[in-house]
DNA sequence: TATTGTTATACTCTATAACTATA
DNA sequence: TATAGTTATAGAGTATAACAATA
């Protein structure tokens, strides 16, 4: 869904300062990055992150291994050694592209699937306890920035 | 204007329902991994992740390597080689420990400091871009969030 | 001939084990 | 003998260049 555009810059009148927007995104994005780093910390390092990130993307749909290269941004030969890591342990799967033989088509397996899914339950776990935590009226203001942020991050 | 979000009603002193606080922690974690990763692919690789971390804990302070290696959690020949490359570009200074001559103390040179500050800057920008872009609404929430997220953070 | 994917080779970051020098 | 740091060697991930199969 796309809400109403904010696009509008009208900070001139009521919003905050050019130093103060400054003081605000430098602090933003650094609470973001702390955040990151020590969620990856905790989850379970049951695969390496390109790896992590090539699972996700078959997620979304089955891909040729010159796609993922192109979205992961890595050379061809990279992502052939990604790849056969990923099969050697069972989580993808190889399949010939019946209408051009060049090519495969690279899938999930169930256990990748469920791996995932345990993956992003332990990662959320570590949010949610921190949550919890936090009174009603930060709860009540995180969830007003988390769909802003949000919003900000796929931009 | 701030976009309703669909809102459970809450009573004042009892928070989030545990379901609905596992969805604003699954959607904020998303949220700083994807902000985490797209400011790491704007800001400049002018150095990699492993050794900017390192400049960043000896601009606290001046440390050894094996304390480095500790913080970094990395093993110390690991530790070695990383300080070995910034020696190399300049970026840290060895001195002996003239208490305990098995220990060397490494420092940050001035080159270092201004590459972090630029850095920074860089990522800052970023995020600068995209909060100037917000309504003043939006940006008030994110303040009251930084500071919360901050505490979360480093916590 | 162009394209998809793989193999060949080299470079970097990481680790464990062995070594040097101090304490 | 124990500790701080380095070197030796090996295991992954990445890249470029060369190759095989298919279009």
């Amino acid at each position: 869904m796309t809400p109403p555009p904010a696009r509008k810059s009208r900070a001139a009148d009521t919003g905050l300062t050019p130093s103060a927007i400054s003081a605000l995104a430098g602090e933003l994005r650094l609470a973001c990055m702390r955040i990151s780093r020590r969620v990856r910390f905790e989850s379970t390092h049951v695969v390496a992150p390109h790896q992590f990130s090539v699972l996700c993307r078959l997620e979304d749909a089955p891909r040729t291994p010159g796609e993922l290269a192109e979205i992961e941004k890595v050379s061809a030969p990279s992502m052939t050694r990604t790849v056969g890591a990923l099969v050697e342990r069972g989580l993808v799967e190889r399949t010939d592209d019946p209408s051009d033989r060049r090519q495969v088509i690279l899938s999930l397996t169930p256990d990748a699937v469920s791996l995932l899914k345990e993956i992003r339950r332990k990662r959320d776990a570590w949010m949610s306890v921190r949550v919890s935590h936090l009174t009603p009226q930060e709860q009540e203001i995180l969830q007003q920035a988390s769909a802003i942020l949000t919003r900000v991050a796929n931009e």
